[in-house]
DNA sequence: GCCCCTCCGTGATTGCAATCACATCCTTAT
DNA sequence: ATAAGGATGTGATTGCAATCACGGAGGGGC
């Protein structure tokens, strides 16, 4: 894993253009926010880089990474599986996001798989660089326990609405959370580009693929949104969806 | 809230006896493990201590805490409502845990309500304090990262358990889960205190409370467990039920 | 162009847990 | 002790989503 050779990041150009700073992996990554240019570029030098095709698995549930893996570019899942072999996927990531620290700082086994959802650029860091810059920047650490924080919401959303018996409200949150994430304004509504097929979605939410062919093509008939060939889904009325979601 | 006063609780007899150790309410805490003694008698000196009784709340869902709240003895509920208000338990502390942490250094609003499930007492350390604390010991940091992400851990099980459509594999999941916060081992088995009633559990697990009758008395059928008394279940087959957990 | 394979929608059936209704037990206050 | 109220067990019924089964659509490779 993450095997091929790490091209030098850093700038090449003698100056900090915004040229160079956007393809500095460390760049635009939340939890290395408060870094200054020079820091961001040191880290990148560190890092070593892989690109994923969709599929992919990148982390193995029980593996013991000794790295942190951040997002580059693309989206991924990070899914549990129960004994008889049905996935339940907890989040889908995209870029920014990181993973892997737990196992790292706390040696603790992957309790999930995750897998590209799509073609995505990731860059790890490996176990010393990683704990060094934490010594270095105890504001990282904040930052990640806000990260944390974020998840952790996002979690006990999962629980709660999952403890609803209401499905459509359950179908309405994970639209408005992809729309969030992956959504673009348009004149008639909010184009949606879905990472997920619909068994993804189905393992998302934790029902079956045909219940949620059922819900969505019941969405479409109230005319809250429109099925945009099989990736996209146009939401065109996103106080109702939001009212649905709760 | 947290408006009595607050006793003094540095070592009254000039040296560190277990006696005055154990009324530390700062001693014990794993997100404070690495302090000294005396780092510990400090902090324990800024905070305030409030006792609450059986079903009194102590954060509700919404506000803006500014402190970080650490259980001392008894335990709590965090849970969420839903627009129909029905409650989905999300955690229940004990001794040893704290909640808030997320509010105070980020500002966000509570996501969840906590509730004393029985008579306990907290101890509240303010905003200001407790930023010195972390800024001071970055060690602390890590172990709150730590700290979340088993508290993580423990979200990413309830939304796979969730997920999985056996009832029976959550009420085991839950009943081996409070084994190991509450259970005594005994010579016919591990005796459980349940914190939580029978509408609580099904709250917990997102059921119906007929349905955790139900399932219960099956168990107890199989001979997997025996109730004792409301507040009480006898574990007789400690391996059966954690098979049934998977 | 064609085939193959995966993804997706839809109908029919079934099963399981929510809900409703009520009797009983337990706790607690007076 | 006793009454009152809440928590709990249990049966009957119902509703909703899982499952099963299949046809169709789309997309990629050759």
């Amino acid at each position: 894993m993450a095997s091929s050779a790490p091209a030098s990041r850093s700038c090449s150009c003698g100056q900090h253009c915004a040229h160079c700073l956007e393809k500095l992996c460390t760049h635009g990554i939340p939890i290395f926010a408060s870094l200054a240019v020079d820091q961001l570029e040191k880290i990148a030098g560190k890092t070593l880089h892989r690109s994923y095709e969709k599929g992919e698995t990148i982390l193995e549930e029980g593996s013991h990474p000794d790295y942190v893996a951040i997002l580059n570019g693309g989206s991924v899942k990070a899914s549990r599986f129960t004994a008889d072999g049905r996935e339940q996927i907890l989040y889908v990531f995209s870029e920014g996001d990181f993973f892997g620290e737990q196992n790292l700082l706390f040696d603790r086994p992957a309790v999930y798989a995750v897998t590209a959802l799509e073609p995505c650029r990731l860059c790890f860091l490996y176990k010393k660089d990683f704990q060094q810059l934490l010594a270095d920047n105890p504001d990282i650490g904040l930052r990640i326990i806000s990260e944390l924080g974020w998840r952790m919401s996002h979690l006990e959303n999962s629980v709660r609405n999952m403890g609803v018996r209401s499905l459509e409200s359950r179908i309405g949150a994970v639209l408005l959370e992809l729309a969030g994430k992956y959504g673009a304004k348009q004149d008639d509504g909010t184009l949606v580009r879905m990472p997920l097929s619909r068994e993804g979605l189905a393992n998302y939410i934790g029902i079956a693929r045909e219940t949620v062919s059922r819900k969505l093509g019941m969405l479409e008939d109230e005319g809250m949104i429109r099925s945009v060939g099989a990736r996209h889904i146009l939401i065109r009325d996103m106080k109702a969806l939001e009212e649905l979601a709760g």
